[in-house]
DNA sequence: ATCTGTTTAATTAGTA
DNA sequence: TACTAATTAAACAGAT
């Protein structure tokens, strides 16, 4: 049961996020029968009082304008943090939030600002989140986290009413939207948001304007459970071939409260044999986002090194490939526009589309800027800046998928997931600070791949993943072995927190820094890689077996369980050529 | 000084 | 009744 339940609960495709109300409803039908049991929690087990994307339904929260309102403190930190643009609050502005919400709380003294905080800090679904240099201000932000590990899933559907408030009052969101795990695409100096009750680091994408927004987070112990909600993702999406990416809005999976009752969790409705055949689609589709992705961040460094502005046109374009994204280039940005007035609507995943993640400078400047403006406007007013970031916008030409998904046989697979993994890892870099001059082949291989529209035959593919392989040897990259690495050699790293131990989330990694905090540095003579790259490329441990289950493709599509994607320790770049 | 964040402890209340 | 979650209070340290 437990096992099921994670499986559906951790699915990420038919997870929306759901307003109160909606929440509500579900928790007022089930309630009734067994909250635990129908969980299938033991009773011993901790629960977290919200799933990650909680947002407050304003219709339901003014109802509880006056007096205390209904909602768990961790209730509230969830909503007003999901309901800021960038799912990430200070704590005054949580605390502001809150007041403009529940007038309650103006004049109820500051007792409910210390259980904010105590909350914060306990409470395993928030994870704090460093200000980056460029940000200088009081206190960390905080963000909920995006992939609660399976045991800290609510487990009741109703906070207890305290004495005085009303019994029949619905409290806090318990059985509805899990947000979807994300993707990180890191660039130089990815933050990290360190849930230091779970020993979770979460790695956030940094924006422009400096601030920083969640975009990965897995759990510590990456359970049979996550990695079968992975899977059963991807089947889902690939098999539809219009898998909505990591890259795409989350909004996608947004529950309206106008919209119809939540479908069940999907099951997996084909075959392992089918499984099987939809993965190896996705496995090309991912690599040919990888080398894509690769390929832009390698070519805009040397365009910019060049000195030349602007992409070629080939690149200008959105990459349209089935797994990449749902918007177009062209796409207003979500938050320019809001629909569904009055309520709150948040993501089931929040990552911009995946040029955001390679044009940061071309697409951020549509991102609001006033990230924490939020205090002194009306709640309804400044808080639904995600709104109508749907589909809608979806003016894409079918995606393309690159001939490469026929093309080869199913031994590549594992090279392949370390192809498309380094191709992901060296794209997080700051390719601006790297040097591409000795590296003519493969900006000529990359070049080649993108003017033939990324369909490429096998001996193209080799020539890439040649100089691919080439680069990231030479530059230290990815060591030529390939993963798993043994840690590289202990030093101390400014992560440490009073917690015994800390899981480091990368985004697609995570890695236990009992065993390998070094490994968060960067690569010799690379000082400037992100942290996550690295672990990317190094953090291992010394179970090789274990890292690469809890590896994740970039994509998240991958059935990594599957045994044809064990990936060979002394893997031979050169083989794959 | 104030704010932020962590931690401990006591209390209350719901559930098994 | 035991266990658990949520709340509340408080002490304390560090940052701004």
């Amino acid at each position: 049961m437990t096992s099921e339940l994670g499986s559906s609960l951790t699915s990420m495709d038919w997870l929306p996020q759901l307003t109160m109300r909606a929440a509500i409803q579900k928790s007022d039908a089930g309630h009734h029968h067994h909250p635990r049991g129908h969980h299938g929690h033991g009773p011993g087990k901790k629960s977290a009082p919200l799933y990650p994307g909680t947002t407050l339904d304003q219709e339901e929260a003014a109802r509880h304008r006056d007096g205390k309102p209904p909602y768990s403190y961790a209730s509230l930190i969830t909503f007003a943090i999901n309901g800021s643009p960038h799912k990430r609050m200070t704590l005054s502005e949580i605390y502001q939030w809150i007041c403009d919400n529940f007038p309650y709380y103006l004049e109820a003294g500051s007792g409910w600002k210390n259980s904010i905080r105590h909350n914060l800090s306990l409470n395993k679904c928030f994870l704090k989140v460093p200000r980056s240099k460029d940000d200088p201000g009081k206190g960390s932000y905080w963000a909920t986290d995006t992939n609660p590990k399976e045991d800290t899933l609510p487990t009741r559907p109703k906070k207890r009413p305290r004495s005085g408030e009303r019994a029949s009052t619905p409290y806090s969101l318990e059985s509805e939207s899990l947000r979807m795990d994300c993707i990180m695409y890191g660039d130089a100096s990815p933050p990290l948001a360190i849930n230091t009750v779970t020993n979770k680091v979460a790695l956030y994408k940094k924006e422009k304007e400096g601030s920083d927004s969640p975009r990965s987070s897995l759990n510590n112990s990456l359970s049979d459970q996550s990695l079968a909600s992975v899977n059963l993702n991807s089947v889902g999406s690939v098999h539809s071939y219009t898998p909505v990416s990591s890259h795409s809005e989350p909004s996608s999976h947004s529950l309206s409260l106008q919209q119809p009752p939540l479908p069940p969790p999907p099951q997996p409705q084909c075959s392992v044999a089918e499984r099987d055949k939809l993965l190896l689609f996705s496995d090309f589709e991912d690599l040919s986002v990888s080398f894509r992705s690769l390929y832009k961040s390698v070519f805009q460094q040397s365009f910019s090194q060049q000195g030349i502005m602007g992409m070629p046109s080939e690149l200008s374009q959105q990459p349209r490939t089935s797994c990449s994204y749902q918007h177009s280039p062209g796409d207003t940005h979500p938050h320019s526009h809001q629909h569904n007035h009055g309520h709150v609507h948040s993501h089931p995943h929040h990552h911009p589309p995946l040029s955001q993640h390679l044009f940061p400078h071309v697409t951020h400047n549509q991102h609001q800027s006033h990230t924490h403006t939020q205090h002194g406007q009306h709640p309804q007013h400044s808080q639904h800046p995600n709104s109508g970031q749907q589909s809608q916008h979806h003016t894409g030409q079918p995606p393309q998928m690159p001939c490469t998904s026929t093309c080869l046989s199913a031994d590549w697979y594992p090279n392949l997931d370390w192809l498309k993994e380094s191709c992901r890892i060296a794209s997080s870099y700051n390719w601006a600070d790297v040097d591409l001059s000795p590296f003519h082949g493969l900006k000529e291989s990359m070049r080649q791949a993108a003017l033939n529209n990324w369909s490429l035959d096998p001996a193209q593919i080799a020539d890439l993943c040649s100089s691919i392989n080439q680069f990231f040897t030479r530059t230290g990259i990815i060591p030529p072995q390939g993963p798993p690495q043994p840690p590289l050699p202990a030093c101390h790293s400014p992560m440490h927190t009073s917690k015994p131990s800390q899981h480091i989330n990368t985004g697609n990694l995570y890695m236990d820094s009992r065993q390998n905090m070094s490994s968060m540095m960067g690569p010799p003579g690379y000082p400037h890689m992100p942290p996550m790259s690295t672990a990317g490329s190094i953090v291992t441990g010394h179970n090789g077996q274990m890292n690469q289950q809890h590896r994740m493709p970039p994509g998240h599509y991958q059935m990594r369980r599957l045994p044809t994607n064990d990936i060979q320790d002394d893997f031979d770049w050169d083989s794959i050529v």
